[in-house]
DNA sequence: AGTAATCTTGCAAAAAAACGCAAAAAACTC
DNA sequence: GAGTTTTTTGCGTTTTTTTGCAAGATTACT
């Protein structure tokens, strides 16, 4: 408890307070601010309904979400963006605390960050600024970011530095987002320099899980990742036994 | 506790006074001025309100909040974005094809990196998202991420990786935006992860130069980065003999 | 449906700001 | 140095802002 007879706050710095909380955590609840900020629900609420009619977060009930979340006002499509949580959902199901995870960026992978617990301890490593951007949002979670050339067409870290730091490693789990799937060929990409990461990502990890809406499923590109053998489990929105995954559940994968 | 005066402050005293603790607190209570300078609320008002609208702060009910800190959460302040931009214009003509670049984040350096002309072929180094971000945007610069432990308040890599890779490299240049800077001190920073890194950048770069609107100038935080005389360039939106600027001159600092 | 939590609305007390005014201090003029 | 002007400061009053409280309406949840 905090007996310290803080000077009191006035309401700007209250209202930067909520906002910075609500870069960090999303989404707030107006009785944790009251606790926090020692005022009564009433100014709160006030405080809230004020800094929505400013356009610095939208009001729900018992709480504010912040803008970013709330609004995906990205071309991101509402369609797959549904079936993406339904994939981040069983990927946080597989995450446990002080487990050490390498990921890919790209925007499934983003739902999956957004949903992993607030009270999760972790460490997450990444080659992808989005990743870390959004990494960098969780609490608890420690972020390393594997330095590097960067890509500019895919915003992650490519070339030997990237690569070499990852040989040195081994993760409990690797989650990558895939542009190419098929069950004959496995994971592939287009972009070379991807290719190469993606593959040294493939070797750090003990696990190697590819998240996959199903329009993206039987898709081929030009350069090889890994071999159907080598991905350990396959998540998409669909249930396992789904007739559209029959032939990757005949080529061996793990299914989730 | 503070020894008040007995010889009645003037005004201008007053209103430094008033600045410097804003640069320690950043936020300040009218009433708290009333007691420490003994006079009475009007007066601490009307300065006050004379500071705002020179820029020099943010008045609010109640009290005061620094520049910098109300800037954190809310947009960018357009009034210090012009200096900005002025500043980022400076650092600009300082750049030449195929130099090996070193830079910090901060919004100053995301101006410098948007005014960058788009047939620039270099090569920029650095440990920030932000800058990272913005690099990727232009079309002929090389981006490099020094990779390592996120600070997720800095939102730049700290740590050892960052540090023990810069030490075996050799910039051109390397720019730097400051929270704290004055003649006596020179570079300060409050953050002593950020203070680590910052060190080792100076160390790293043939030329390092520092970038500071004039409001953060004379301001001293925590942790010291480097001595007066260790910063080859100074860069503020002033002309290098404006009188504001004669402290650093006469400390050995060089203006541009 | 029924319960608990949350929201709206109106109101009142306290704090702070704005305003006009006059005294005091400082700057300027001769 | 005396007198005038300008600036600065403090005080009382009025106005606005902020905050908490309470009663009734609305919403979420089981």
């Amino acid at each position: 408890m905090q007996k310290v007879a803080m000077s009191p706050m006035l309401k700007k710095e209250r209202q930067e307070f909520i906002i910075k909380q609500l870069n960090l955590h999303n989404k707030i609840l107006s009785t944790d601010l009251c606790q926090e900020l020692n005022v009564s629900e009433d100014t709160i609420r006030r405080d809230l309904n004020e800094l929505s009619e400013n356009g610095k977060l939208v009001k729900v009930h018992g709480g504010a979400l912040s803008k970013s979340y709330y609004g995906n006002t990205n071309e991101e499509d509402i369609y797959s963006l549904d079936k993406k949580r339904i994939i981040a959902q069983k990927v946080v199901n597989l995450i446990k605390d002080d487990m050490l995870i390498l990921t890919s960026g790209g925007t499934t992978l983003r739902e999956v960050i957004r949903l992993l617990p607030k009270n999760l301890t972790a460490t997450f490593c990444t080659v992808s600024l989005m990743a870390a951007e959004e990494l960098l949002k969780h609490p608890n979670i420690e972020v390393i970011f594997m330095g590097g050339k960067l890509s500019k067409d895919a915003k992650i870290c490519v070339g030997g530095d990237a690569i070499l730091k990852l040989s040195e490693m081994s993760f409990d789990l690797c989650f990558i987002g895939t542009n190419g799937i098929d069950a004959k060929h496995g994971l592939t990409d287009s972009d070379l320099e991807v290719v190469q990461v993606k593959k040294a990502m493939r070797k750090a990890s003990k696990k190697f899980i590819v998240l996959s809406i199903s329009e993206k499923l039987n898709s081929v590109c030009r350069a090889n990742i890994c071999r159907p053998n080598e991905i350990d489990y396959l998540i998409t929105e669909l249930e396992p036994n789904d007739e559209q995954l029959l032939p990757y559940k005949q080529a061996g994968f793990g299914l989730l």
